[in-house]
DNA sequence: CCTAAAATCTCTTATAGTGAGATTATGACG
DNA sequence: CGTCATAATCTCACTATAAGAGATTTTAGG
């Protein structure tokens, strides 16, 4: 049921509900009855319900208690203070990629990406950044899935050149997008590592017009180096 | 199980859930795939669970959603802007309350109030200036509730003086409170209201030394008359 | 106060879950 | 690569719980 809330439809009456889920009203109305008790749902106006408190409140304990959140913030502050940009990290859930920690230094960012908007897999710099660093039976399904937005992007026509590109990523420790994800948006990203495994991405997000040839490069260093020690940082925490 | 994922700890092994749920290992890992495969958790370090993306997105859509973040934030920038302080909004959930939105003009403000803080009933601007426009059968079983809360913060002794104390708050259309919740810290508070009841309250927290007589009075005015246009915006928005 | 709609209740019938014990999968180590 | 310990899953008999038709109660609006 609560996968029904979306933002196309953030909102739901009972009778909407039960003609979606096929259930009578007496069933439809003890399953709300529950996701109400536990704060899931929430009646809203007009009769209708939305997600409730107990998703705010479980997301904050998340964003508490995520190691990787308390390494990343600090280099977060630093890279958005240094440039013009967005900084962020997306999370890899071995499925789907969700921003999960993110700070811009301008007002009106080319890119906007708050805590958990969902991204796409197929383009951009932080998915190849991630899919250079998975295993190849990992990262062989990807390529298979994505394979029209990899081809509609310039990655590579076959899974050959694709997972050629894919070397290049891992070689240079860091992948750079122009425009894939938004037009007139750059995007640099390089991996967070696990025990050489990506669990998620740092990237820097800049308006074209701001982001040229060398300055790409100097960039490039830096968050990857960041990347790099928020890698040590997050994985040693959690250790100790 | 998913209320076993606190603060104080965010993280739990299979072993551990077992014996506090008291589930034995086929239940136990049943329900564990399940809460995987929702979203709900996901694995972490060290063969132990924590919060999962799902908790994350459905944030996510619950923010974006929220036609009282959309009506709020225009005036927690303002009045972020307007004094050194932190601005935010509080949700009354009827039973909880919690914070939805927050907005910092300090580097490191007083008091810290991130989206999905826990806020505490008995004491706080906030949580008077909800109390103050409660109908009397609704407050009367949380001034009974937290009476020792409101009598060690001088609210009033008795149920009387509470309920005169929480008048003399619905008059003024604001609640002011000196050091209740963070020592040092003031905060101003005014409910927002649909159709005369309040769902939150919007509040201006601000250091001590900054906020003296006349300026209480001031950031009061606003405070009350932001509350004011967004209790319109916000009930407006969902009729149409 | 009346009425329509929202919401809940009762109870028969239907469906699903738990856990003991067995088995398989995985990871670490030599 | 083989071994072993642990993590994780499977099977199935027994137990528990849920769905929904129809009735009833509660709530909200006029």
């Amino acid at each position: 049921m609560l996968d029904l809330f979306t933002e196309a439809r953030p909102q739901w009456s009972p009778e909407e509900l039960m003609k979606e889920l096929g259930y009578t009203r007496p069933t439809l109305y003890r399953y709300l009855k529950s996701l109400k008790d536990s704060g899931f749902v929430m009646p809203t106006r007009g009769g209708r319900f939305a997600l409730g408190p107990r998703v705010v409140e479980m997301d904050y304990l998340s964003r508490r208690s995520d190691p990787l959140i308390a390494a990343a913030t600090p280099h977060l502050e630093r890279l958005s203070a240094a440039h013009p940009c967005t900084a962020l990290v997306v999370r890899w859930y071995g499925e789907k990629m969700l921003c999960v920690a993110s700070i811009a230094s301008v007002v009106n960012p080319v890119s906007s990406y708050p805590r958990g908007r969902p991204m796409a897999m197929g383009r951009g710099a932080i998915a190849r950044s991630i899919m250079a660093f998975l295993p190849k039976q990992r990262v062989m399904p990807l390529v298979t899935r994505y394979a029209a937005d990899l081809r509609s992007v310039g990655v590579g026509d076959t899974s050959d050149e694709i997972l050629a590109a894919l070397k290049r990523v891992r070689r240079a420790g860091v992948a750079v997008a122009f425009g894939e994800v938004t037009p007139g948006a750059v995007g640099i990203a390089a991996p967070i590592l696990d025990a050489g495994y990506p669990i998620a991405s740092l990237c820097i997000t800049i308006a074209g017009p701001h982001a040229k040839g060398e300055l790409i490069d100097r960039i490039s260093a830096e968050v990857r180096e960041a990347a790099r020690r928020i890698s040590e940082a997050a994985t040693d925490g959690t250790t100790s």
